[in-house]
RNA sequence: GCCGAGGUAGCUCAGCUGGUUAGAGCGCAUGAUUCAUAAUCAUGAGGUCGGCGGUUCAAGCCCGCCUCUCGGUACCA
């Protein structure tokens, strides 16, 4: 596969540059493809990585608009951190740019106009919420009110942050500007689109035929969206903050978030070499998009539409996305502060790099989520880092340094069971290289380490410190070996631990070495002088650990704190608008879950008026029969709504705990059905 | 509800187009050993392969139903 490729281009998801990179991020994109690339490069290909921050879109001028500064301020300071975290961490960019620089703005306005030219958008004029006192019309994000399902004040136009569910903003309860607090009006404006239904026929085709060897995650995912069928894309909107959109009349607007990123990808590469259309435009390239697996979509299906609509780029030969990283049980969350930070750990674990990108690369989510615990990290460095890799290679050479101040002695006359250690080595080194070719680097690490174990139960075997009392000649035979396996530790642990793989060739005093040095037996020569010994890897102590778990307890904390905090009072009103509402006691006298959906439960219940049927969003937390008999407050004047086809004519009030739990609103004792509640 | 991915030893995972007593690493137990950061090496215990049913001479792998986890999607008056 690899061999049709004159050269490979690595791309990496651009993170967002709204808040530091955490390990997450690291676990399913960076250390992967780090890795990947690493492996490429000493091989020799030619073979680039590219990065960069994602720093537009409107969370971006939320956070900017919170903290009274300029969207501009928030991506220099996480783009600072970030880069700054990943130079520190040893991912080796061949650059890491962002989406602000000029570079990208010019490139992503081309790429927009060379497909208006082509006609490849479509137009769509549609009523939006527009800001008068701003003047300017307003994201989903920037719309606040009511939210229409759990009625909490504060929910955004896309999203009630109290009950968790995504809204449309038309739907909003008394909706408010949020830049300058006055009620939006609806006013009419234009969009592109990108008709991405047009462009199904061919990656069904692309995907579904040509591309059955992509992980199974990848390739079901894409199914499932095909499947459901393909719409247009807005690819505009209006915003102030991101790249222009490039047409008269269009002022205002912007490029979706969505549409300029992706881009970043070829700017960065632009911005890297005059050469880049090589990498981009050039059958000859290998593409590949390394990302987590939120992003499948748009990798394998929005981005390859527009790669293919511009017509003269390259499409992905592969997308080996991950699956999540958990964190001691728990999903991972930026706003809850749920998370290792790389610029943290760097800090609190000077010099331990390799002991994360390990641990990552072991417990990768490369079929299925997985948890990062302390513990394991605790015990992975301990028991493997130390206790394998790090004590062989430190057995090796300390033992040349005894018996041979630090030169490599010269192998005699071998015995069978070196040749067959000999020989392992080339075997171990073969399956690294196969399990790296398929992207399966949890495996390709634990070949890796086997050559480790490899040294040390040939050390333990041959017992060269018992020998060398007795035969002399013998063990300088059996240290060459035992060194040998040293060396070529130093290039195949490279891709995985850079750190620690410089350290072993500096012991050993070897240069740099490629990738078809690893197998060869001869790497030191007799008389080749070794340095001082030092150790790769130190113990982490339960204390080390303790800190960590105990942060995280404290961001526990807090955040629990932070729920049970009840949310400010409404607005006062007066007892005439309370008046309007009728809140009766009523019986529920039917329920039945209606069909095909999650939430919903059909009632039917005497308000002591009339009996009504009801549509409530009760059946995640109640079965029908435990419910019918009960009594319970119905709002009987709210406007019939017709759901899943039954009409709703009413409805039932329920508390709602913090963990998002419903319970009736009862009368204490048994009330004549049709009281009123006032 | 629908679509997709997953549920294999305490933990993290392998198991190719179905084929002898289901594997690895770490942890655990026992033994050996002391060159080495009490590290290493050997041996062993530990699994109703999520559950039930079916196809087959033969199923972890194929089919059906159920269940749990994760993601997408519909849905909360």
């Amino acid at each position: 596969m690899t061999n049709n490729y004159k050269r490979t281009l690595v791309t990496t998801a651009l993170p967002y540059a709204n808040g530091p990179v955490h390990i997450g991020h690291l676990a399913g994109v960076y250390v992967p493809a780090d890795v990947y690339v690493r492996y490429l490069r000493l091989k020799g290909e030619d073979v680039l990585m590219i990065g960069g921050s994602d720093e537009h879109g409107v969370p971006i001028t939320l956070k900017a608009k919170k903290e009274g500064i300029t969207p501009q301020d928030v991506v220099d300071k996480y783009h600072g951190i970030i880069k700054e975290s990943f130079e520190k961490f040893g991912i080796s960019f061949d650059i890491y740019s962002r989406t602000s620089s000029p570079v990208h703005h010019q490139t992503a306005s081309d790429f927009f106009k060379t497909l208006y030219d082509k006609g490849e958008f479509i137009e769509k004029t549609s009523e939006q919420f527009y800001d008068q006192e701003a003047k300017q019309f307003l994201a989903d994000r920037y719309i606040t009110g009511t939210c229409p399902h759990c009625h909490k004040d504060g929910a955004y136009g896309d999203q009630c942050e109290s009950c968790g569910t995504s809204l449309n903003a038309l739907d909003l309860i008394n909706p408010k500007s949020t830049i300058s607090g006055s009620t939006p009006v609806m006013k009419m404006t234009k969009h592109w689109y990108l008709p991405l239904d047009k462009h199904e026929p061919f990656l069904r085709q692309w995907i579904l035929e040509e591309h059955k060897e992509w992980k199974t995650n990848v390739y079901g995912q894409c199914k499932s969206w095909l499947d459901q069928g393909l719409q247009p894309r807005a690819v505009s909107r209006d915003l102030d903050w991101g790249v222009p959109v490039p047409v008269e009349g269009a002022d205002g607007k912007v490029l979706y978030v969505w549409f300029d990123a992706p881009i970043g990808y070829i700017s960065a590469t632009k911005e890297l070499t005059p050469d880049w259309e090589k990498y981009w435009k050039d059958k000859e390239t290998r593409l590949l998009h390394f990302i987590g697996k939120d992003n499948i979509v748009f990798h394998c299906i929005v981005f390859p539409s527009m790669l293919k609509a511009e017509g003269s780029f390259i499409l992905p030969e592969n997308v080996p996305a991950n699956e999540f990283l958990n964190l001691e049980g728990d999903k991972i969350s930026t706003s809850r502060n749920w998370a290792v930070w790389l610029h943290e750990y760097l800090e609190d674990f000077k010099d331990k790099q390799d002991v994360l990108r390990y641990v990552l690369t072991a417990a990768a989510p490369e079929t299925k989520d997985n948890d990062f615990t302390w513990k394991d990290f605790q015990a992975r460095n301990n028991n493997e880092l130390v206790a394998i890799l790090g004590n062989f290679v430190n057995r090796a050479v300390v033992l040349t340094q005894k018996y041979y101040e630090g030169k490599i002695p010269t192998a005699g006359q071998l015995q069978d069971y070196d040749k067959e250690t000999l020989a392992e080595i080339t075997a171990i080194v073969a399956r690294v290289e196969e399990s790296l070719n398929l992207f399966r680097f949890r495996e390709a690490l634990r070949e890796a380490m086997n050559l480790a174990r490899l040294g040390n139960k040939y050390l333990a075997d041959m017992e060269p410190w018992k020998l060398v009392k007795t035969d002399a000649e013998r063990v300088k035979t059996i240290m060459n070996v035992s060194l040998q396996i040293t060396a070529n530790l130093g290039i195949v642990c490279e891709p995985f631990l850079p750190f620690t793989a410089a350290k072993i060739r500096n012991m050993v005093n070897l240069g740099s070495l490629t990738w078809s040095d690893a197998g060869r037996t001869d790497l030191l020569a007799p008389g080749h002088q070794t340095n001082e010994p030092e150790l790769l890897f130190a113990k982490i102590e339960d204390a080390e650990i303790q800190l960590q778990l105990d942060r995280l307890a404290a961001s526990k904390a807090a955040n629990q704190a932070a729920c049970s905090v009840a949310d400010p009072a409404k607005e006062n009103i007066s007892f005439d608008e309370f008046s309007k509402m009728d809140i009766r006691v009523g019986t529920i006298l039917e329920a039945e879950r209606v069909p095909k959906t999650k939430k919903l439960m059909k009632l039917l219940v005497d308000t002591g008026i009339d009996k009504r049927t009801v549509v409530s969003g009760i059946a995640e937390f109640f079965t029908p029969e435990e419910i019918i008999g009960r009594q319970v407050s119905i709002l009987v004047n709210l406007a019939p709504r017709d759901l899943k086809g039954i009409t709703s004519q009413g409805m039932i009030l329920m508390a709602e705990n913090a963990d998002g739990k419903l319970c009736f609103v009862q009368p204490s004792e048994m009330v004549k059905p049709g009281s009123m509640i006032k």
